[in-house]
DNA sequence: CATGAATGAGGGTTCATTCAT
DNA sequence: GATGAATGAACCCTCATTCAT
C-alpha cells in the first residue's frame, strides 16, 4: 500500500480536479482513473479507497493552510494587519490549492460527521477562534466598528473569502495578492463612496 | 402522475429539506419517502423522477425570486437604493425558501449543464446583468467607488448574500431585514472605523 | 427491509443449498439470485447482505438444534440414553437442515471470529459441555469405558455425527433414526466381533 | 518458472499453512506472499498460478499417502490388522502433512470437478476400494460384525480419521500412534463397557 | 529473483425506477 | 394513492495475474 510519493501526488492532483468539478459523491473512481489514464482498479494500488483520496487531499490542504495561518497569528500584528495578512494568506492558499478548497467548501459539512473526518470540524473551530478573536480584539481596540454583530461579520468575511475558490482560475487576470487587496478594500472601507 | 396540489407541495417541501441537508446526489429517494412517511415507489405516483423534484423545487424558487427582483428593478430607484432593495429581497427569499436556496447554491453548477436545467444558466445571466448593471450605474453616478474591479465586486456581494443560506436558520435571532441591514452596512461602509 | 416471511424462507432455503454446495466464499450472490430466479440486486430487498443470509440460516438452525438438545438434556435420562437421544436428535436435525449443517461444518470456524457470529463459538462451548459432561457422567457411572481419553472420545463422536451432513441425502435409503441406530451401534459396541 | 526446489518447498509449506487456516478461496495470493516475506507478483516466478500451488500441495500429499497405503495393502495382513495399519498410517500422515490434509478435507469436493484435479476423484475411489474392500473381507471372515451397513461403516471410519486434521496440533499431548490406538480402540470395541 | 505498477474480470451492494395488486 | 417486489445499471472495491525494470 503506497508507492512513490510523486505518483501519489500526481494522482491526488488529478482526483482533486475531478472532485472539485463534479462533487465528491457525483464523481466515480472510474472518472478519476480515466483522467489519470489508468483503469479504476489500478487506483487501489495507490490508495485504500475513494474516501482516503479526499482525506489525503483535504488534510494536505489544511496542513498547509494552518502552517500559514499559524505563522500570521504568531507574528504579533495588530488586529487590522492580522486580518489583512489572513485574507492575503487565504487567497494564496486558494491559488495553490484551488481544487482542494473547492472540495472543502462543498463537502466539509457532510464529511465531518464521519469520525475519520473529525479534523474538519476541529479545523473549523480553530478557524472561528482565530478570525472571531481578531475581530473582537479590533473592536475592543477601536479599529473595527463596534456596532456590528461580530458573529455575522465573521461569517461574512469567511464566506466571502472562501467562496472565491468556486470561480477563481489560477493564471487569470489577477494575482492572489491583487484579489486580496481588492477584497480587503471592500471589506474594510465598503463599496460606497464615503462622504 | 397527478394528485392534489397541496400534497405535491408538502412532498416537495419535505424533499427540499432533505436535499438541502444532504446534497442532491447523496440523497436517496428512499430517504425522501421515509421523511414523507411513505415508500420509495409511492413517490412516483406524484413525480416523474427524482430529477423532476429538484426541478420543481428550483423553478418554483426562481419564479418567486424573480417576481421580487423584477418589482425592485422596475421601481426606478437609484443605484444605492436598488442594491439595498435587492439585498433585502434576497434575505427575505432565503427566509422563505431556505432549503431551495441551499440546493441552488450547491447544485446549480452541476445541474445547469443538462438541457432540462438550462433555465438555471439563464437565471444566472439575468442575475449578473441586474447586479452588475446596478453597480455600474452607481459607479458612473459617483455613488460607488470607482477604483474597484466591478466584476469582483459583483461576485463579492452575490456570494456574500447567498452563502448565508448555508447557515441561516429561520426563526433565529435575526429577522431577514435585520440581517440585510447589517450586511448592507458592512458592504457599503466597511468594517473599519472610517477616520 | 424484509417482507413476507414465506418468501424469505424460500430464498434462504435456496441460498443455503447453494452455500452448502459451493462454500460460502465461493458462492456469488448472482448464483443465489439465479437459483432463485431473480436478479442479484433483488435479493437486497429481502436481505441486508450476503453475510446476513448465512447468519439467518445458521442461527435458525442452531435455534432448532438447541431446542431439541435442551429437551433431551432436561429429560433426566441416564448417560447412555442421553447419548443415544442426542445422536438421534442430531441425525434428525441433519435430515431437516442438511444444507445448514453442511455450511456450519465448513464455515463455522472462519465466521466465528467476527463479532456478529459470536454465537457460533458460544454454541460450540455449550455443545462441548453437553456431550463431554454426559461422557464423564457415564464414565463415572461405569457405563462407558474408563480407559479412554474423554476429550478424544468427544471429538470422535461429534465429528462422526456431523460429518454425515456432507454425504447424507434426505429421502435416501435410510431414515435418520435408522442411521442413528447404526452409528450408535458402532460407537457403543465397536465394529469388531466381541469375543 | 523454475528455481531451487528447496525454495519451492518452503513457499509451498507457507502457502499450505495459509490455505489450511483460511480456506483456499478466502486466501489471497497477497497473504501467501506476506507470509513468505515477498510481494504477490514475485510468487509468479515460482508458480504458474494460485491453483498450481494447491495442486502441488495436494498431489505431493496424496503421493506420500498412497506410498504408505500401498505398502500396507501389499503386506498381506489380515483384515483387522490392515485396518489398524491404515488408521495408524493415516494419523502419521496427518502428523506430517496437517495443512495438506486440512486443505484436502475442505476443498477436495469443489476442486475435483475441474479436469486438472481429476486425480482427487480417482484417489477417492481408490480409497473407498481399499477401505471398503478390507471391511468386506473382515465381515466375510467373521472378524467384523455382519449386521452393519458396510458403506455406512466405511464413511464412519473415513470421516472419523480425517476430520482429526481439523483439530490436531503436531507436538501436542498425543503422538499419532497414541491417537491411532485410541481411535482403533473406540472403533473396534466401542465406548460402552461390554457386559 | 524480486519489485512496482498496472490490468481486467468479476463480486457485493446501492439505488432510481417500474408495475401488478 | 400506496405497497411490495423486482429490475438493471452503475458503483466501489478485490484480486489473480502480467511484465518491464
Amino acid at each position: 500500500m503506497s508507492a512513490s510519493p510523486e505518483r501519489r501526488s500526481e494522482l491526488l492532483a488529478t482526483a482533486a480536479e475531478v472532485f472539485a468539478a463534479q462533487g465528491y459523491n457525483a464523481t466515480t473512481v472510474r472518472q478519476i482513473a480515466d483522467a489519470a489514464g489508468m483503469l479504476a482498479g489500478s487506483l487501489y494500488y495507490h490508495f485504500d479507497s475513494k474516501e482516503s483520496m479526499v482525506d489525503e487531499i483535504l488534510s494536505a490542504f489544511l496542513g498547509e493552510l494552518w502552517a500559514g495561518y499559524d505563522a500570521v497569528l504568531a507574528a504579533g500584528l495588530g488586529p487590522r494587519e492580522t486580518i489583512e495578512a489572513l485574507v492575503t494568506e487565504s487567497f494564496r492558499e486558494i491559488d495553490r490549492h484551488r481544487p482542494a478548497v473547492a472540495i472543502y467548501q462543498k463537502e466539509a459539512m457532510h464529511l465531518s460527521v464521519q469520525p475519520r473526518f473529525g479534523y474538519l470540524a476541529d479545523s473549523q473551530k480553530k478557524f472561528e477562534r482565530a478570525w472571531l478573536g481578531t475581530l473582537e480584539r479590533g473592536a475592543d481596540a477601536g479599529v473595527f466598528r463596534a456596532d456590528l454583530d461580530l458573529r455575522l461579520t465573521y461569517r461574512f468575511i469567511r464566506d466571502t473569502v472562501w467562496v472565491a475558490a468556486s470561480w477563481y482560475r489560477p493564471g487569470g487576470l489577477h494575482t492572489p495578492e491583487e484579489i486580496a487587496r481588492q477584497y480587503l478594500s471592500m471589506v474594510l472601507d465598503g463599496i460606497a463612496v464615503q462622504s
